[in-house]
DNA sequence: ACATCGTATAACCTTTTGGTTATATGATAA
DNA sequence: TTATCATATAACCAAAAGGTTATACGATGT
């Protein structure tokens, strides 16, 4: 199942995802920067690939990740879609209470 | 511990926070939006509140929600911050590329 | 006074999550 | 060719997540 959210949910993920936003890495060098075990990070790195927000690319025995930034910015945008929905609720209940005529009623 | 990302993770709760975005609710009002059962929600509830997200306020037998929009708008903001520099970093990058004088360099 | 309604809570279950260690495999450097 | 390095995978574990049913409790309508 894709699931932005649960891509994003977890502070390692966040952070490996800034990681392979500036440059193309390799799992031991994301592993570095963590203090979790290689197959910690791989299970993550496999959540990421299984949301399809990064690509992955075998060279000899090093293995390359980096970030697919327009599915990241796709889901990205939805989801300010749905939150920002959540926020302006009550702009769009002012708004239609301005638009009303009912401004004498109480509360 | 505080995690907004957590909180909203779960369609459910996004979507209870929608609703009490509109107004007030009650939660067996709450209960009737979903297929689960009122414990269920509860706990839904309960993960809202732990995050600061919506009030509850007790009136008689019956149990109001809402949500706490500036924690929201607060949480939100930072989260697009977090999210959207993973997206600025090849601009940024870019950016630097283009400040500095390497310009002759490969790749 | 009593039944009912809304909510709270306990006990329980299954699946998912996030981690570990041990070990295998395949590519490369010495 | 042999040791080493990067990655893959299996087996395992504890805790968290998300749900259930049963039941208790307090407020309310009859």
């Amino acid at each position: 199942m894709t699931d932005f959210y649960r891509a994003i949910s977890d502070p390692i993920r966040r952070r490996t995802l800034t990681l392979v936003s500036h440059k193309e890495l390799t799992q031991s060098e994301l592993v570095a920067n963590f203090s979790i075990s290689q197959p910690a990070l791989k299970k993550h790195l496999a959540i990421l690939i299984e949301e399809n927000l990064i690509t992955e690319r075998r060279d000899g025995r090093y293995c390359f990740y980096r970030l697919k930034r327009e599915v990241f910015y796709d889901h990205y945008q939805k989801l300010q879609h749905e939150l920002g929905s959540i926020l302006e609720n009550k702009l769009v209940k002012l708004k239609d209470y301005l638009e009303e005529d009912n401004n004498g009623e109480s509360h």
